[in-house]
DNA sequence: ATTATATAATGACTATAGTCAATGACTTAG
DNA sequence: CTAAGTCATTGACTATAGTCATTATATAAT
């Protein structure tokens, strides 16, 4: 995603490709820092240190810490939902809507506490909010998993298992919002919050507003 | 509530006052200057300079900034939960439950968005996630609106137009749970979010999972 | 080739949250 | 009443995010 910041404008120049290995220098060093030590126990000094470059480059090439996060959070997250896909697919034919709903979100709940880990999930979340980090990044970080529910629902109602009325977009984006906030929630109650039992009630009192049943 | 702090203890000594006069002047002077100049442009070294106190008393009495907001902004909505209440009661006792939860909800999106104000609402999500306050408070913050709602359900149970088999707790937890996401959501997509309207969409999805008809 | 222009890089500087060892004041035990 | 102990208070200090005027360098214009 990083990586094809400037190979689709036309003239990738001497300047462009110099000012991108700067970017590309930062991002590495943050990322080995980050998964080494934590976020909240690397500093900005550090990272440039690391990087061999000045700190006034870091703040050409990203806006604030906050946004470096937000921008390796969604690249991280990115490769994370090929297995979304998989494990869609994966999914025996045979199985209701309803449940593989129940079992992406499940797995979703599960990959947020065990694969992505809180200390990313809650630095993503306080840097969404703590300055005006463009969230263009944070629309793009859920696109699959809004893509993935996107076909759950629609395979439902083809089956006719969901009520052939309600707006998809609606329950959708009612869903992905929905994970969001509980996320948040975890991050603020950790660690007495159990995400993926949560999803699940949460899916509970849903459902049945959709069923067609 | 901050005023209670001593008062429920037996012995209010000389000393025990002095300190709270203390916490109360750092509270009081931090009251005036957020309302002033907005939380995110004040020091605590104007804090306690404008309330006559060292640097080092802030933090004997507060773990740190964020804690004083999230403190102040608990306080300030214990004020405002008096209207909720009020405003439950004052609707026409034919009103359907699912009206009056919908209204409910509406009111709290419309005070959360006129009243509060972006400003303290932003500056409380970002506190509380922020450093490891204590959310008991941000519990107790919400505990008016969880009984609000929570008689809500009740009647609709009562009056047989909710299912009489739905867990109240859970569907009056997921309820302050997705109106808080919503908020976050909110605060992160300021101004490009009608946290009124979203509510609003948000029941019509969940009213029919625990309808009974 | 020379000059002008644009943009990236620099690092000293500012602003500000939070710490801590020393001090002062009040309380309690003898 | 005095000594010892407890706890609030202090402000100089540290750590760290972010700024900005200056400099370096690559590209475009003549």
């Amino acid at each position: 995603m990083n990586k094809e910041k400037y190979t689709n404008k036309e003239k990738p120049n001497n300047r462009t490709i110099k000012s991108f290995e700067t970017r590309e220098k930062i991002y590495d060093a943050a990322s080995k820092l980050f998964k080494k030590y934590g976020f909240d126990h690397v500093s900005v000094d550090t990272i440039v240190e690391t990087a061999g470059v000045s700190k006034g480059s870091f703040y050409v090439h990203f806006d604030s810490k906050s946004s470096l996060i937000v921008a390796l959070s969604a690249d991280y997250v990115a490769q994370i939902d090929f297995d979304y896909k998989n494990y869609y697919e994966s999914l025996p034919s045979d199985t209701l809507a309803s449940e593989k709903l129940l079992l992406i979100v499940q797995k979703i709940a599960d990959t947020i506490t065990n694969v992505i880990g809180y200390d990313l999930i809650k630095s993503t979340y306080e840097a969404q909010i703590s300055r005006h980090v463009k969230i263009d990044a944070s629309l793009g970080y859920n696109r699959d998993l809004y893509l993935t529910i996107n076909k759950v629902i629609n395979l439902g109602i083809q089956q006719g298992e969901f009520k052939p009325d309600i707006s998809i977009d609606a329950v959708v984006n009612h869903c992905v919002i929905a994970i969001r906030g509980l996320t948040y929630e975890w991050c603020i109650r950790y660690p007495d919050f159990d995400l993926k039992d949560q999803v699940a009630k949460y899916l509970e009192i849903l459902l049945p507003g959709i069923n067609s049943k």
